[in-house]
DNA sequence: TTTTCATTTGGCATTATTGCCAAACAATGA
DNA sequence: TCATTGTTTGGCAATAATGCCAAATGAAAA
């Protein structure tokens, strides 16, 4: 009697952790952060600084990335610096640019 | 005087871009159907049995891919049948199982 | 301690997404 | 033609996401 579920079969629950996932990267300007933070770690006021949003927006954003378990955060004195924590994230952006150019094309 | 724009700097529109291709990837039921369609295309009526909900709103998952370009459709008879048009999207799903374990481990 | 600077949180209005029902459409078969 | 099957679209209520302001918190400096 196999009672081990097979591998390749995801749970619905599965699904609804990926998209969690997915919705934490699905938009800009959280993309444009983890883009900026891809070459190497920022503190709130520059991510601010490069959104250009109020800085309330721009800190709530980070904590959807940081829930989502895709940034760290680190208290240095006064700033707080946020760092990647999944690299491997950017990987997936030159599929999504093929997508973009096959939907321009 | 270069006027060409350097390849490593984003625009602000290139990241609302890459963020209406993620948006389209960040709900369970979509997620649920690229799988599906990962391992062949599927008539929409095969999609809302495995999806459950009512036919319309799986209908209408599938347009936000489709408009996002993850996916082509085409009728046969009475049935329409869609597939994946770009696979390089389930390379990303390792990645973001990496992220799912490190929340939970 | 009080002030100042950096960040987070609460609250709220605005907008977007979701999922159902009913109606419309498309293609086939009687 | 009319009926049937499969899919899409319109409309709507419920829910979620976004971004601002104001208030609260944390840490350092005066």
């Amino acid at each position: 009697m196999n009672t081990t579920p097979p591998k390749e079969v995801l749970t619905a629950h599965q699904f609804a952790e990926r998209a969690k996932v997915m919705k934490a990267l699905a938009h800009p300007s959280r993309l444009m952060m983890i883009d900026a933070l891809s070459r190497g770690e920022r503190c709130v006021c520059d991510l601010q600084e490069l959104i250009g949003h109020d800085i309330s927006t721009v800190s709530k954003h980070l904590s959807v990335l940081k829930k989502a378990g895709v940034v760290t955060d680190e208290r240095r004195g006064k700033q707080v610096y946020y760092r990647l924590k999944v690299p491997c994230i950017l990987n997936f952006f030159h599929c999504v640019e093929s997508v973009i150019e096959a939907n321009n094309g």
